[in-house]
Formats: structure tokens, C-alpha cells, sequence
DNA sequence: ACTCAAAGTTAGCTTTGGCTAAATTACTTA
DNA sequence: TAAGTAATTTAGCCAAAGCTAACTTTGAGT
């Protein structure tokens, strides 16, 4: 109940800036993880991606996801030509099929927590970009542990 | 072990939508909380704020931090004129006050569940921002009945 | 009281990820 | 098969948050 008002052990500034830093480099990563897990959402679900579904679902204009498509073919993770369909590469593949995976095991950890399940749904979509190797593999092993 | 390879239970899009943009403005005001919080930090240990200081902590350039002051003042979360000291409006102080709750919260939590002080501390800086009221009433529970 | 080094700011550039408006392409259907 | 509509892209704008280089101010120490 009663935390100390400030900061008491402060670890050394350097990891603290190597904390921030990659808090940031999680940033630059995000965008093409949720892109990627939503194509290949897609197109299991539909058949394929169209920039106009993409759209709608992230809640964004379309000349966006096109800036945005870009990018994830410039990194190699789609195929796509202009006005064609969206493939993913096999590295797009491999990626879209890790970051599902993590995202499950974070909603799930979350709700064997005892939270909701439109919150945990909310909150994993910000949280899982940040969690640690080490931390995915507790949350593994307690979500295990709860529902054996 | 065997997650569903896609995602099977597909929540309206509107719901999704709503969370992609929650997380796009919780990344408008993640800069906002680390300053505020890492000022009062800074006040609270040396007596006053430097941008210098600041700069070193995140791991920036100090151009960078007088351009971020501005958006602070202009929030009316610091007071600061040029080649003066940093101080924290009321406003500010309560912000700073809530964010280091809200991170000792997370730590603690992700402490309890097992995860190693420095990949706590790490994490929590990624993950702080994103998580619910609701997450954290849970996250605080959990903390509390492993070591009463 | 002056000087000068350190701190802080300004100017101006880059990238990223939003946007709207306008142009282009593809597809359907009459 | 030709036209029209819907989807997509292009062009060009904005704001945020990073950077370097150059300038200004402060304040400490002779």
C-alpha cells in the first residue's frame, strides 16, 4: 500500500537509456507486426487483404495503409504490385505467425488473471509489443498452470 | 499448446477499431508521462530538473528535450521559461505522482509473478502505458495476496 | 568585474504515420 | 464491349519526435 513516493533504487543510467531506447525501437516494429497479423488474418479469413479491409479494421484512411505497404515491402515481409493482391513472403508468414502467437499468449495470460475478456483483448494489443522472452514464458507457465 | 492458428473469435470491427486507436493515443501521451515522471524523479533526487540531465536519462539530444519542454508547457504541466529552471505544475505533479504508481504497479506485479528485477523494470517501461484501470485493480491484487 | 566553458535554445533537416483531394485502374453489369 | 462505380494509388499537406550545427545565455572562477 505504501510506495515509496520516488524512485529508490535508481539502477544506472545506462540501462535506463537502454530501456528507452528500445521502448522506441518497439515503436518503429509495431506498425508492421499489427499489418502483417492482419493480412494474414485476412486472408485466411476472406481470401485475401485488400488495403480498403485493412483500413477500415486499423481505423485509417486507405492512401495510409498504401504508405504503410510500402514500407512492409520495402522489408521484404509482403509481395505486391500496384492495384494486385497482398501476399506474404514466407518471412511475412514466419512474423505474422509469431506475433499471433504472442498476442494469444498474452490475452490469455490476461484473462486467466481474472481480467475480461474485451479488456484483455484491448490491453494485450498495447502491451504485447513490450514483453520480454522471459516474461512471455511466465505468462505461458501461469496460464498453463491455471487451465491444466 | 495448440493455439488456434488464426484468430477465431473476431470481435466486431468496430471493437477492434477502437483499440488500435486507443493504443495510437496512448503513444501520443507515453512522452508526456515519461517527462513528467522523470522530472519530479530528477527534482525530488538533485532539486532541479536540467535538460541536460533529462537528455542523459533518455538517451536524446538535448534539442530534442527543449522541443518536448514545449509541448509540456504548452500542456500546462511544467512551468519553464528559457535558460530557467524546470518546476511542475500542480497538474504536473499529479500526473507524475499517478505514472509512478502505475509503473511501481506493473514492476511489482511482473516481481511477484517471477520475472527478474531488471526484465521487470525493463518491461514495465513498454508496458505501463497501455494497461486498463481494470488490469491494474487485478495486477495490484495479484501482488498483494503473494506476499502478504 | 570579466571571461569563458558549459548549458540551453534556435534553425533547419529527416522520418514516420496520419490526413484529404485528385487521378488512375479494375471489375461488373447492362 | 463499353460505361460506370468502387478500389487503389499519387500528390501534397501536417505534426511528432528524432538529429546536427550554430548561436545565446548563464554563472563560476580568476
Amino acid at each position: 500500500m505504501t510506495n515509496p513516493p520516488f524512485n529508490s533504487a535508481p539502477r544506472s543510467v545506462q540501462e535506463q537509456v537502454r530501456q528507452f531506447e528500445s521502448v522506441r525501437t518497439a515503436h518503429q516494429s509495431e506498425m508492421v507486426e499489427d499489418y502483417v497479423e492482419l493480412i494474414a488474418d485476412l486472408i485466411h479469413l476472406t481470401g485475401s487483404a485488400r488495403p480498403k479491409d485493412i483500413a477500415e479494421r486499423f481505423g485509417v484512411a486507405q492512401p495510409t495503409v498504401t504508405k504503410n505497404l510500402a514500407r512492409l515491402k520495402r522489408e521484404k515481409l509482403i509481395l505486391h504490385e500496384p492495384y494486385r493482391s497482398i501476399q506474404l513472403t514466407e518471412e511475412g508468414r514466419q512474423l505474422a505467425s509469431s506475433c499471433r502467437k504472442r498476442h494469444r499468449t498474452v490475452v490469455e495470460f490476461l484473462i486467466a488473471l481474472g481480467i475480461s475478456p474485451s479488456v484483455a483483448e484491448h490491453d494485450a494489443e498495447g502491451i504485447e509489443h513490450h514483453v520480454s522472452d522471459e516474461t512471455l514464458r511466465v505468462f505461458r507457465a501461469f496460464t498453463h498452470d491455471k487451465k491444466p
